[in-house]
DNA sequence: AAATTAAGTGACAGCGCTGTCATTAATCGT
DNA sequence: ACGATTAATGACAGCGCTGTCACTTAATTT
């Protein structure tokens, strides 16, 4: 039924270290031997064994995603990444979600570390954003990788996957500008993210940029949620000057804005632009549809998992010398729907 | 830093074996010892190494989740539940996202199952209601637990989770009914979920009941997609005799339906009624609220961990003796919102 | 009190694999 | 061609834990 190490080594006539040569790559091992021995591993349909591996070597072949995010699209969509690159290189994934409020916070993240023998972790916003987490896991001395809002303090000193907010929600704001919209609301989200701060510092350069005065009054604070997004736009109708656009920091904002100004009767975007960020599901399921800014949280997940096995491989290789860190860049994409144009057709 | 076993035992000054029973719950260990091996495992702050667990003994702590569900609230509610349950219990889980329409799709199990060790799956719709998925588990000898739908032709061999969707539907039908209604249409969802059929049982029953026959034009196919409900919902208004009522069968198509009704300019609930099925977050973000069956997932899965677990624990000590198969059961609770009250006050 | 049974404990092998190091075969330089 | 370097392979220990079984001590039984 299950076969072993052994089973294959005996299959293919060579001893067992020459199959563990062959699984784990390590070169080293003639052309001919390595067919037989593939040629075994095939017939045998022999499948390592994690926990053996894990235990006999100083590597681990598991890594961890640790998240605290309410946002299910966002948080699936990342783990599916991961967990797609991770297949395909042998790795295995232990999911944690945890809650950053917590304060043994940092002591739970260190057992599961420990316990499963994580190789390294890959670490979503907010966590990826917190010094204290960080310090902590740099303390434990393990790798990790973390996925965080580009910004000009990011320490160069870890791997990092960077998502140029800002830049986006300039592209966002201009649009909304080039719509001939001259006041235009924001709707924070959670401002423990620093997404939050970078899409709005993004917001006032472009209203800088085209000589808008920014309004202190259309500037809401708030929480990456549709309640959030009911609540702020509620306030942005009551205002005596209403803004005839809003920047909503995610989708699920947007779509609480979207809410908010049916209950009101205000027109979507004919009274008032609504644009989200995201380019979630919700995006494409509210009336009107959302213009937002399409992040691939897919791609980027599998590319940032990816990132952090080579960046391991190549650290057990050139032990202890100094490896290149990899950082890798995306920048949201501007995507235009029905909630900021008035003149389109709504299908 | 990281203490062994063989560490825990030395500062209590007992044996290896002995600590292992403390940290399996073995028993057969003397109140007096046991406190000072939990003294020693405290001060320590000893993690059992998992994979050492697993490659050591024939039991294994690794439980498997495995879904093919385009419903991000559904499966990051069923994994958190999960998970829940497995870090209170020393498990580990292996996630496996995967298709059920790709045709390798039970070798891909197989594998994972031998390549993790896994001791159990928990397998959710629509996985769980494939035979020929369930047959291949049954000959690789794995233990499972399935989330499915109730229905009489449940094969009792095996435990699971059985959640009582006709009943549900038949309350949100008879509900539908008590304010008024006599044309009521149905959205079907993925007939790849026994859930759909059941739940059109339920509604069928309803209609039965209350004496309503059934007009076939008001049944309409689909998927459990936001797009399906939006096409669903576009066909019953295109007839000429429109139904005042729309039971759909998850919120997403609901959510669907609702925009629809907008695009038309058709009032909820006024003009027409609309109802979801899950309760998901979906339903209490859209205009009006959704009236929907709450089902609630997190829970449910984290009974069908526990369940699981215990099934593990159990035929592990009376080995080979027949075991009481657990079987669990949820009835969706209906929950009345907006979409179908007309009275009802919008907030 | 002797004989049985149960409760509590430890010695030891071994799970499937990898790391280390020794060994052999192939290739090179002069 | 012959020692010297390099490529290719295997023997063996041991990772941290559990299962088995043998053992000691306490609790029963007659």
């Amino acid at each position: 039924m299950k076969s072993t190490i052994k089973d294959v080594a005996e299959l293919a006539g060579v001893s067992i270290k020459t199959v563990s040569r062959v699984t784990n790559q390590e070169g080293s091992v003639k052309q001919e031997t390595l067919q037989k021995v593939n040629d075994a591993i095939k017939q045998l349909n022999y499948q390592p064994n994690n926990a053996a591996r894990n235990l006999a070597g100083t590597k681990s072949y598991s890594l961890g995603y640790v998240y605290d995010n309410p946002n299910a699209y966002y948080v699936l969509d990342m783990q599916n990444g991961i967990l797609t690159e991770c297949r395909e290189r042998g790795y295995e994934l232990v999911i944690h979600p945890c809650s950053s409020s917590n304060e043994d916070i940092v002591d739970e993240i260190a057992t599961m570390v420990r316990r499963s023998q994580l190789a390294g972790l890959i670490i979503s916003p907010p966590l990826s954003e917190m010094p204290d987490v960080l310090s902590a896991l740099d303390a434990l001395n393990i790798l990790y990788i973390r996925i965080i809002s580009a910004n000009e303090n990011n320490p160069d000193d870890s791997p990092s996957v960077c998502i140029h907010d800002q830049e986006a929600a300039f592209e966002i704001t201009e649009h909304l500008i080039s719509q001939g919209h001259r006041k235009i609301a924001f709707l924070s989200g959670d401002t423990k993210h620093r997404s939050t701060d970078e899409r709005k510092l993004g917001y006032l350069h472009a209203l800088q940029k085209h000589g808008i005065t920014f309004n202190e009054q259309y500037i809401l604070p708030g929480s990456y949620s549709f309640e959030s997004g009911v609540s702020g736009a509620k306030q942005l109708l009551s205002l005596s000057d209403r803004p005839t656009a809003v920047f909503s920091c995610n989708d699920e904002i947007a779509a609480g804005a979207l809410f908010a100004a049916r209950l009101e009767g205000v027109d979507v975007p004919g009274q008032m632009a609504i644009a989200g960020f995201e380019d979630s599901p919700f995006s494409r399921q509210t009336w009107p549809k959302l213009t937002t800014a399409a992040q691939p949280t897919n791609i980027i997940a599998r590319k940032a998992a990816a990132s952090l096995i080579q960046y391991l491989a190549s650290s057990r290789n050139q032990k202890a010398t100094s490896v290149a860190i990899p950082h890798l860049h995306f920048r949201p994409q501007l995507v235009v729907r029905e909630s900021t144009q008035a003149s389109k057709e709504l299908s």
